[in-house]
DNA sequence: GGCGGGTTGGCAGCGACTGCCAAATCTAAT
DNA sequence: ATTAGATTTGGCAGTCGCTGCCAACCCGCC
C-alpha cells in the first residue's frame, strides 16, 4: 500500500492501482444507489458486496464502516474546513473566516442534486445523523487551535469561548441544512446560513 | 425472588413494581459502577446482566439499549427542558428563557460529582458522544415551536432563524461542559455557558 | 519458472439486539 | 385453595456490523 498521487486525475500510475479504484467506485455506486432505493438500515452489507461483486471482507478492506460508504469522503471535509480557514489573511475575523470554511466544505458537492440527495439520507436517518454528527466533533477539534489563534484567547483549557464560536458556527450550518432540505432544496444555503447568524448574533 | 410484603398505601402500590424498580436500580448502578470502572466499550452487557443477576434478555427488556443504561433518565431532561421553557413568562425573551432551560436541566444532576462523572464518560467515548448528541437533536426539535412562539417567527420550515437560536444555545451548553469537563468540574458550568454566549453574540 | 509482497475470500467469532417459546410468577375469580 | 388468566422471565437461536486469522491468489521481478 502506498498512497501516492492522491487527489484523483492523472495516471493512477500500476494498472492494479486503477483496478482497485474501479473496484472501489463500484462499490460506493452500488450501495448510493442501495441506500436511495430501498434505505440505509434496510441495506446489508452482504447485500451490496454481493450486488458489487466482491467479498464481505474486501468491501470492509476498502471501507472500514458502512458509513463510510455514504461517499461522502467526509474526511476531506475537514482537510478543507481547515485548510480554508488557516489561509485566510489575518486581519480576517474569525466569523467572516468560518464563513468562508463553509462555503469552500459546501462548494465540495458534485451538483446540487447530489448534496440534496446526501442531506437527505443524512437527515432522516437516525444512525447516519449520529455518525455524522460525531465527524463534526472532530472537526471542531481541529479547528479550535486555528480560531484560538484569530481570537486573543489562551490555548489553555479554560477558555471555553473559541469552542462556542465554533460550535456556534456549525449549528448555524445544521439549521440552514436542514432547512434547506427541508425545502427541498430551494434558495441558496449560505444565504440561509446568514440568516441564521444574523438571527443569533441579533 | 421476594416474599411478604403488604405495605399498604405506596403510591406505587403492587408490590410487582416495587420488584421491577428495584431490578431496575440494580441494573442501572452495576452497569454505572462498570462503565467507570472500565470503560463503557470495555464492558460488555453479558457482564452487566450476570452481576446484577439477571438475564440479558431481561436486561435489554428493562433497557432497550447499552446507551440507556447510562443514566436512565435523559428522556426527563427534555420533559424538563421543555417545560420550563413554557412555564416562562411571555414577555421573556428567547435568549433568558432558552437559560432557565439549561439550568434546569443542570440542576437535575443529584451532586456535582455524579454529574462530572457522566459527563465525563459522554466527553470521552465516542459511541456515547453520538447516542447523545441526536438525543440533543430530539430536543431542539421538541423545543421548536416554543422558541419560534417567541420570536416573530413563522411556523413554517422555510425560517431557520429559531432552529440557529435552539442550536446555538445547546452549542454554548457543549463548549461550556466540555471546558468544565476539562477543568475537571471547578467553577460554575452555568458561569461558562454565560461566557460563551457572550463571545457568541458579541 | 520460481519467488516474495500485497490482495482476496472464506470462516469463525464477538457484541449489541430481537423474536420465539416454554417455564416461573403474580393476580383474580371461583 | 385451587383454579384460570395475564405477565414476566430466561434461554436459545438468529441477524447484522465488524474483526482476526489463514490459505489461495495475482502481480511484477529475478
Amino acid at each position: 500500500m502506498k498512497q501516492e498521487a492522491k487527489t484523483a486525475t492523472g495516471a493512477p500510475s500500476t494498472l492494479w492501482d486503477r483496478t482497485r479504484q474501479l473496484a472501489s467506485q463500484e462499490i460506493l455506486k452500488t450501495a448510493l444507489r442501495l441506500f436511495t432505493e430501498q434505505g440505509y438500515d434496510q441495506t446489508t452489507i452482504a447485500q451490496i458486496a454481493r450486488e458489487a461483486g466482491v467479498s464481505q471482507r474486501t468491501l470492509f478492506r476498502y471501507f472500514g464502516t458502512k458509513e463510510d460508504l455514504l461517499g461522502g469522503n467526509q474526511h476531506r471535509f475537514g482537510q478543507v474546513l481547515t485548510d480554508t480557514i488557516s489561509e485566510q489573511p489575518a486581519e480576517v475575523g474569525v466569523w467572516e473566516a468560518l464563513r468562508a470554511g463553509v462555503a469552500a466544505v459546501l462548494a465540495l458537492h458534485d451538483s446540487r442534486e447530489q448534496a440534496l440527495e446526501r442531506f437527505r439520507l443524512l437527515h432522516n436517518t437516525p444512525s447516519l445523523r449520529a455518525g455524522w454528527l460525531e465527524k463534526r466533533l472532530q472537526f471542531q477539534e481541529d479547528l479550535l487551535p486555528h480560531i484560538e489563534a484569530r481570537m486573543d484567547a489562551a490555548t489553555g483549557s479554560a477558555d471555553p469561548r473559541a469552542l462556542a464560536v465554533i460550535a456556534t458556527a456549525f449549528a448555524c450550518l445544521d439549521a440552514a441544512s436542514m432547512t434547506w432540505v427541508g425545502n427541498d432544496g430551494n434558495g441558496d444555503i449560505m444565504d440561509l446560513y446568514d440568516e441564521c447568524l444574523a438571527a443569533v448574533r441579533g
